[in-house]
DNA sequence: AACATGATCAACCGCCGCAAT
DNA sequence: TATTGCGGCGGTTGATCATGT
């Protein structure tokens, strides 16, 4: 947003003092503070006072100047907005991918992430992310490309080979960003050992979705998106989007090319520009599914049902870094299946949150999440499928399982994701889609 | 055309750490 | 040592614009 001309001026007006202000002590009794958009003519005193007296003793300003602006304005102002050094444009592929980076070893680290980005605002970069954020939790993709994902993961490990284990900022400085979330290091832990994907989920794909930002980064854009599905839901909540720091813990990893050549599954895989509806077979759906059909009244539900990918993910150049140890991948794509998995599309997440924390102080999560998912397969209610005994999620992520192997018009319950209803019932599609999801070992369609 | 929804951006708020007193 | 002021940081909000229905 640019700054606000000097008619805007008197509409904003001058405000009270902030409590800032008068946490800072700043004496505003006799003429208050002014806030909202910046004018030119703000600015311009601004500028003319730092190129003067340089950067800093920001509450110097508004005495010297007479600017209504407390000295944190003032300072945000020139730092994000009036430096001299400051990128204008938007951010490149590359320092997507950069952000991309940094945030999966720093977390909500925005100025530091932002000292790294020179011309760079952390908070340019604190809202880029957010953004993507939004998108990702609304699609339910991984926040990060797995090579990013591993590389942080292997730089952990290391660390983990020198610290102790006394604090999550010791153990895990680079893959658990210290945000609201917070998840003890220890489940961190945990899950790096217990390792299982969790199943795919499909979605209807807006073909303007399919679009990088960027000339020439096109997306999929040779598939039909009516033949895309989504990728599932994070492992855990600590590990979702929503987190803020998660693995890549989607399906799209569950492949075999990946697992036998991961760079060259990073690069034909979504993240692939180039990618066509044969080459994508493991992300595509050999039938539509009414989702994607073209029914537009069934992307409006809590599903996340726009396949709007991540800017970033669509800048697959940038994602084919060296392959990652194929030990790391195998344990990758044995992260475990959750419960998290199936009810963060449930109520309130930041439950779900708390309810992880609480089960991972014990060391039997992932055997009651086992039995959980178990529980959840079979509260498939419709009649015209079965549970297989015997079968199981275990099996569902063997590298070479088919995956996603149901066909159009296979319904699914509300209760596996525990949906709101009305949700449900406003993307009847959907079902179809979710229960494509699910691992075909573990139901299949009574014929 | 009107409305709804989403995306983006700028700015504010509250908290924290540090240095000066 | 306690207090105060300041700067920095991260989270959040609100305005505006774009797009879709």
């Amino acid at each position: 947003m640019s700054v606000s001309s000097e008619s805007e001026v008197s509409k904003n007006d001058v405000d009270s003092p902030s409590s800032d202000n008068a946490n800072s002590g700043e004496n505003v009794g006799e003429n208050t503070l002014k806030k909202g958009p910046w004018t030119s003519s703000e600015d311009d005193i601004l500028i003319e006072y730092v190129t003067k007296h340089g950067e800093g003793n920001w509450n110097a300003v508004r005495k010297h100047t007479g600017l209504a602006r407390c000295g944190k304005s003032c300072r945000l102002r020139w730092a994000n907005h009036l430096r001299p050094d400051l990128k204008k444009e938007a951010f490149s592929p590359e320092e997507e991918y950069r952000i991309i980076e940094l945030h999966a070893k720093m977390g909500n680290k925005w100025a530091r992430m932002a000292a790294e980005l020179p011309g760079r605002t952390d908070n340019e970069i604190k809202n880029y992310w957010n953004t993507r954020i939004k998108r990702i939790k609304r699609t339910g993709l991984p926040i990060y490309p797995p090579e990013i994902y591993l590389k942080a993961l292997n730089e952990n490990q290391q660390i983990d080979e020198t610290s102790t284990f006394s604090s999550g900022e010791v153990h895990c400085p680079d893959m658990m960003p210290v945000d609201n979330f917070e998840i003890p290091a220890v489940e961190f832990k945990t899950l790096k050992m217990n390792h299982r994907m969790h199943p795919p989920s499909f979605l209807d794909i807006p073909s303007s979705s399919l679009h990088s930002s960027y000339p020439g980064k096109s997306l999929l854009s040779t598939v039909n998106p009516s033949k895309l599905f989504q990728w599932s839901e994070p492992v855990n909540p600590c590990l979702s989007p929503t987190m803020n720091d998660t693995i890549p813990c989607g399906t799209q990893y569950q492949n075999e090319n990946y697992v036998q050549n991961p760079q060259s599954f990073i690069q034909s895989s979504a993240y692939d520009n180039n990618l066509t509806s044969s080459q994508a077979s493991p992300l595509l759906l050999s039938d539509s599914n009414a989702v994607l059909n073209g029914n537009p009244s069934s992307s409006e539900s809590n599903w996340a049902t726009k396949m709007e990918l991540p800017s970033l993910q669509s800048q697959v150049d940038y994602w084919s870094s060296p392959s990652p140890p194929l030990e790391s991948i195998d344990t990758l794509i044995q992260t475990p299946f959750t419960e998290h998995t199936l009810s963060r599309h449930n109520s309130g997440l930041l439950d779900v949150v708390n309810e992880s924390q609480t089960k991972t102080n014990s060391s039997n999560i992932f055997q009651h999440q086992s039995s959980h998912v178990t529980d959840m397969v079979f509260n498939v209610t419709d009649t015209s499928y079965q549970v297989i005994p015997g079968t199981g999620w275990n099996s569902y992520w063997e590298p070479t399982s088919p995956l996603c192997s149901f066909s159009e018009g296979t319904p699914i319950s509300e209760n596996i994701f525990n949906e709101p209803e009305e949700a449900i019932e406003a993307t009847p599609d959907l079902k179809k889609t979710r229960l494509s999801c699910l691992p075909q070992t573990a139901v299949r369609k009574i014929t």
